[in-house]
This record gives structure tokens, sequence and C-alpha cells, in this order.
DNA sequence: TAGTTTTATGTAAGCGCTTACATAACAATT
DNA sequence: AATTGTTATGTAAGCGCTTACATAAAACTA
């Protein structure tokens, strides 16, 4: 492999040249610039990123740690992220959490070890201190899908509130008025955060909110499925299920219909985050959307802005969700 | 941040020892070894793992090149592929190709030029001839999903022939007769091979392979709503349709849906993947599995042994399919 | 005890770049 | 022509490690 060096001898300059016209960011005349590029050309010659970045102190590379690499969520929300980076020739070092808070600390020690300029965080098992600790570091940081006060400059997110409230205020529109609630774990803000739409949107329509008739699940498939199997155990009338994850209201739905109880004519379904299933499924889901791909995008451009320095984005750190009608609800009586 | 130098100042030893305790590749003594750990421990000493790829020449990093980071089968990759590698201390670059030649290949540049140790390729775009003359550079390859015979010990494989035998085996010991084929695209060799898998068992079953019964998809959903759609106009007897991916499946039995044929009482499928879908899709699919993470986690093996010159894992490089018999297919007449 | 081998540690030269500073080359000013 | 100002290029000191080689210390040998 060429080095640096070699380009120098052969171009006739010296190495500091070379790497001018690399970086271009003093001035070299236009002929010592084509000499240099002539040799680059010829020897096939390719910078040494890892010298690079010991010499320059900047590795190019971004931590991205996410909880799982699977699922509907973060192969969309990777997707975005690498474009971005890539596009200004930034790379991704990805590392898994798992959800654990070991070992997404693990996760994050392994990312400041490997020199990365930043770090990309889609973290729940860690305390907010210790992002808040973390922050003081000197590599950036910026969460995705977490709200913390005392770091709202760094956090990526969606108006969750919102997002419940839109959710249960379309459920009351069509009539309902006997609604259950199948949550997202509480210890999550943004299960506390849509649970709390939900109550202003049924506080707005003063329809008294039946503590019995929310479940908390774990935004899974099978929370759904056990909060579903709860809530019939009950006996009480229920017209509509309010689902904090489209997750969760597919494992619901399918309750519902092994019980030989219609979906959408007996209850009425909506979820959230508008995850893509297949298009046969049915009935169609409507719910709420969480744009976690867009949200991996500005996390990107937050950093090309923040860390690189880039002039060519924009960021946004809050994001609307929006809602989407299908199928799986329809109004009551 | 520490460097050797602080770690070394303070246990009282030279830069070399502190290395050496490090690397531990060569006798310390347990007196210095405990100084030199009691320092870094007091200092919060982080290795800068930088310096020492540039100094070692190894970056300890693989990089993983895939078409597409969302989707059913690369997060499953991801995860193993990560899980496998971060066990040993290694990580992992990721960059997408999007199956695009001029992508994949800037991609492969961009990888190498990161100094990664090793790539990890499931690249569909590139010739076999690009991937040969890749092979015959410093930095080792291996690839996922496709075999080259030039390259055949780098390669991590599905023996997609066989699964397209179970597949089409499975339907005709079912008693199918009129059977229909949606296939991948024919410039992929894992379709063609799926193809020929189908044509040998219909051949041993003495049934008459119908070239119009075939229609070349994309392995995507509306590869296959386009296929069904196109089959049915044939207005031809067909009575089972074996589909080389789940997608296609899912998407052919759409179409069927919505033309209020039923599935499987009036066309049995069969799809290839066993990708996960939402349980509450009904019918379920049967199909032929595509163990892809499976695979992953091979080819992170296949390198910690190549290339990290670990004993610690056994490699094997092809992979079976297997039979997943669910609610899709059931017995003709 | 002197001589030989073994083992533990130190010295210093890189790895391939970046960049502050020095200098040479040239142009503009008087 | 001498002075000053600009601009282009070179020199060399790092960046934080690894590792070949040198050396000192310890353990044997006879």
């Amino acid at each position: 492999m060429a080095t640096i060096y070699d380009v120098s001898i052969l171009a006739g300059v010296s190495l500091a040249t070379v790497s001018r016209v690399m970086n271009n960011n003093t001035k070299v005349s236009d002929k010592t610039r084509q000499k240099v590029l002539d040799a680059m050309a010829s020897l096939g010659y390719r910078p040494n990123t890892i010298a690079q970045s010991l010499a320059s102190n900047c590795s190019n590379s971004v931590g991205v740690l996410v909880s799982q690499l699977d699922g509907p969520f973060y192969g969309p929300m990777m997707t975005e992220i690498e474009t971005a980076l890539r596009t200004a020739n930034k790379h991704v070092i990805i590392a898994a959490g798992h959800a654990d808070e070991a070992q997404e600390k693990d996760s994050v020690e392994f990312l400041l070890s490997r020199g990365c300029d930043a770090l990309i965080l889609d973290v729940e098992a860690v305390s907010d201190e210790y992002l808040i600790e973390l922050h003081k570091q000197k590599t950036p940081i910026v969460l995705i899908n977490r709200y913390i006060e005392a770091l709202k400059d760094n956090c990526i997110y969606l108006e969750n509130e919102r997002g419940g409230y839109l959710a249960t205020e379309y459920i009351l529109s069509l009539g309902h008025k006997d609604i259950a609630y199948i949550s997202g774990p509480m210890y999550k803000r943004d299960a506390r955060d849509r649970l709390q739409g939900h109550q202003r949107a049924l506080a707005e329509h003063k329809v008294m909110f039946d503590p019995a008739l929310c479940f908390e699940g774990n935004f899974r498939e099978f929370g759904g499925s056990d909060g579903m199997t709860h809530l019939l155990s009950l006996n009480k009338k229920i017209t509509a299920v309010v689902c904090a994850s489209d997750q969760m209201a597919s494992g619901a739905i399918a309750v519902c219909l092994e019980q030989g109880i219609r979906v959408p004519e007996d209850i009425s379904f909506i979820g959230y985050d508008n995850t893509p299933f297949p298009k046969y499924i049915s009935p169609k889901l409507t719910t709420v959307s969480n744009p976690i791909d867009e949200m991996g995008k500005m996390a990107a451009f937050w950093i090309l802005q923040n860390v690189y320095k880039s002039d060519k984005v924009t960021v946004d750190c809050s994001f609307s969700p929006e809602l989407f009608i299908r199928d799986s609800a329809i109004s009551y009586g």
C-alpha cells in the first residue's frame, strides 16, 4: 500500500504538500496540486484513515448504540443514519445494548474507546443521571427517543403525549366511550407520556379514565396479547382499545380473533408507531406515526452540524406524530 | 485522557512494560503487572485504539456491507455478527450497498480505506469477477449468501437448490400437480438455484414443468402480487403456488384474497425464508427456512478463526434449509 | 566464583499522517 | 535596489501506541 511518502517522492514535493492537497485547507498552486494528484492516481494511493485519525485527533466515526438491531424500528433508523453520515464521509460503528443496563454501559465504553467523535444513543436501560454524567465528558452525545430536560439540546424526540392524545381523540370522535388502554412499561417515559395524552383526551371529552381498563404491557406482541386476555377476563364493556404500540395491538387483535370477537365490528383498535406490516394483514391497523427513521436522520444531522460543523443541514429536534386512519377502528353504534 | 505515558510514569515503569501488560503477550512479573494495573485504574486509563491500530497495523474492526439495513433479514444477521465480534472485542463498521453496483463498490472502497481487517459482504450487484479480484488483495473477505466456485472457502451459503426441492417436494406430496412458481430475479444465483430445486422435484415426480406457470418476480412483496395477477390472468388450472420468498408469497396471497380466492382451500402456498411475521396473520405461511442470522454468525466466526486466529470457534460454511409446515398449504382434492 | 543461560525491563525507532513554524520565492511598494 | 508583504512549500515535531533489539538482573552451571 502506497503511503503519503511514496506520493511525495513521486510528485517531487514534501509530505506536507501532499497532505495539503488531500485536505485542501491551505493554498497549493495548481501546478503542484496536479503533480500530486497524478502521483496519487498512478500509485493508486488511498490515505490511511487510522493514521489520519491519530494525527488529527478526529476519527470521523460516530458510534451508534441501539437496543436491538432487528425488529421494525432500528433497520430504517440505521439506514437513515448511515446514509446521512456516509454522504459526509463519516462512518458508523454500531453496538447493541439489548435493553440491559450493564450491556448499554459496556457498549458506551466500547464506542468511546473506539475513539468515536460522537455517539448516537437510543438507550432505555441506563438512568438519566448516567447520561447526564456522560454528557459532561468530551465526546458529544445525542439521544434518540428520550427526552431529558437537562440535556434537551441533545435530544431528538417524539411528542409522545401528543400522539397519545391524537389516538384517543380519534377513538372518542368515533363515539366510543368504553375505551381500554394497553400501555407500555411505565418506567419508560414514552409510555408514560402516551398514557398522559390518552388521559388528557379523555378528560377533554369528559370520559372517565378507568384504571381497571388500563393494562401495563411491554410494547411487544405478547404484552398486547396478555393485556387483551386480561381485559376480556374482566367482563366489562369495551368497544375500543387504544394500544401504545402496533406490536401490542397486533397481539391484542390476535387474541380477539381467536375468541371470535370481530375487529373492528365488535372492538375497534388503534395502534402506535405505524410500523410496516405485510399488506395482506387485515384489518389494516389505524395508528399514529412514530417516524423513527426521520429521527435517526436528524440525529445524524445534529452531529454533522454540531460536531463536524457542517452548515449544509438543518436540525429539528422535535417530531410530531400523525394519525393514520385505516381499517381497525370504526365508529361506535 | 490519560495516555500510556502517564500510566508508565505513575507506575514507575517504561512505556513498553505498560504495553506488555495490556497485550499480555510477553512475561511481566506479577509485581510490576500489579503496579501497572493499579496505575491504570487510578488514572481511569483507556487505551487509544486508534494509536494501537496504527502501531500494530490491525484495526480490530471488520466491515460489514449489506444490501439494506432494514427489512426482515439484515437486522437479525447484524445482531449475530455484532454479538459474535464484540465478544472478541472487535468492532463492526457497517455500510449499505442498496443493491446497486456503484454503491456496493464504493462501500467496499470505503470500508477498505477505513482499515478494516476483514470484510463481510452480502452483495448482489457486483460481478463474480470483481469479488475474485477483491479477494486477491490483502484484506480477507467472506461472502454471505453467495457461492462462487473460485472463492468457495470464503463463502457462507444456503443450499438453495435443496430448499427449492424441499418446498416443491412437499407440495407434490400433498397431491398437487398444477403448480405455479413465482421466482426471484434470474440474474441472482439463489433464485436460479431455488428454481432448479423446484424443477428437480417436479421431474422426480414426473410432473411437467410448465414455463408459462413460472413468473420471474423480484423477491419483494409486489413481485409476488404482480406474479399472482399475471398467473390468474392466464385462466389455467392452478392448485398450488411455490414462491421463492415469503414476501412474494405474502403479495401473492393478498391478490388471491382480494379476488375472493380462498387460501389454502382454493390455492395452496408455500414461501421461502421463514421470515417472522406478526402472529395474527392468517393463514400462517408454510415455508422453508433461510437461517440468515446463523449465516451472519458463521461469517463472524470465519473471520475470528481465519483472520484473528481464534481457536474458540468452529465454522461451517454450508447451511441446509428446513421445511416449516404451517397453514398455507393443504392437500389437494 | 566466573561464566553461561534465562528472564524481566528499558530504549528508541517506527506506524502514516497533520500542522505549527520556518523559509524560500516572488510581487508590490518606496 | 532595498524593503516589506504575500504566498507557496518545506522541515520537523508530534499523535499514542507496538516491538525489535539492547541491557540489566536473576538463576543456573561447573
